[in-house]
DNA sequence: TATAATTCCTCTAGCTACTAGAGCTTCAAG
DNA sequence: CTTGAAGCTCTAGTAGCTAGAGGAATTATA
């Protein structure tokens, strides 16, 4: 049995978010010592596992609902986990396109010299949309 | 003199967000009908476009309260300005190193073609981080 | 000009995924 | 048995909006 404090230190999940995670129904309610401590077994400790290392690839706590639920029954095709897992890639890729053209502008306006804002091409680009190469 | 909604529609920003940047202080309160509506000029107009598009860069709130201020000022020299947007870039940049990690990670593990969760490597990999081949 | 349709007003609450703090109780080590 | 660390619940705050209620003003049509 694990007090909050020990799980929170094998998992890497502070305190309040173990709270947290229990009040949006992701982890169950474990049982109580007498004294109203929570007290977690090893199930505890791997799904709480799963939560994070989920939360850590990005998976929104939506997603993870879905792929707790799968995980609870291994003899169920896997479609949905992967279409899940996809899916996230695809959100990951476009997120990475969209930061790459962002980069490009930040490195293009960082790029002036000018000694005051009346000619800074941060300030006029910020102002002025038609100086951008790129969409955004 | 615009509207709320004409600045709306010129600028793309949704209505309720041009109230919440005048709460916010980003945007000066701007003139009223007799009816109490607000009625804005072109600066307002020209201000909100900079906003517009520095969040469409991804900067702060706080940042483009910064970058505003500098705008007011041409006379000033440009460091500060300079620094915000350097700063952003390296977040950007980070960003994209992360997400680049997490798009490996999950190509990987989407290749699993197993039928059921048992042998699903999506699930198994989410369960268990020593499966990962990076950090994250 | 009368009415109808649209737009606008303020205010409150909700979204994600936590995090921080107040005020109090329980646990574990010495 | 005492004391300090760790736990409890509850509320509120974070960023950057978004949505809805209930009502007033403006604009377009008949």
């Amino acid at each position: 049995m694990f007090s909050i404090g020990q799980l929170s230190k094998r998992t890497g999940v502070k305190i309040p978010t173990i709270r947290y995670y229990e009040q949006m129904g992701l982890i169950d309610a474990p049982e109580r010592s007498e004294g109203n401590q929570r007290r977690y077994t090893k199930e505890g400790l791997s799904r709480l596992s799963f939560i994070r290392h989920s939360r850590d690839l990005g998976f929104s706590v939506e997603d993870i609902r879905g792929l707790l639920e799968l995980s609870q029954h291994p003899e169920k095709p896997c479609l949905d986990a992967h279409s899940i897992a996809a899916q996230h890639l695809q959100d990951v890729q476009s997120r990475i396109a969209k930061l790459r053209r962002l980069e490009r502008e930040l490195k293009r306006i960082t790029k002036c010299d000018a000694g005051n804002v009346a000619a800074c091409a941060v300030i006029e680009t910020l102002a002025d949309h038609g100086l951008c190469e790129t969409e955004h």
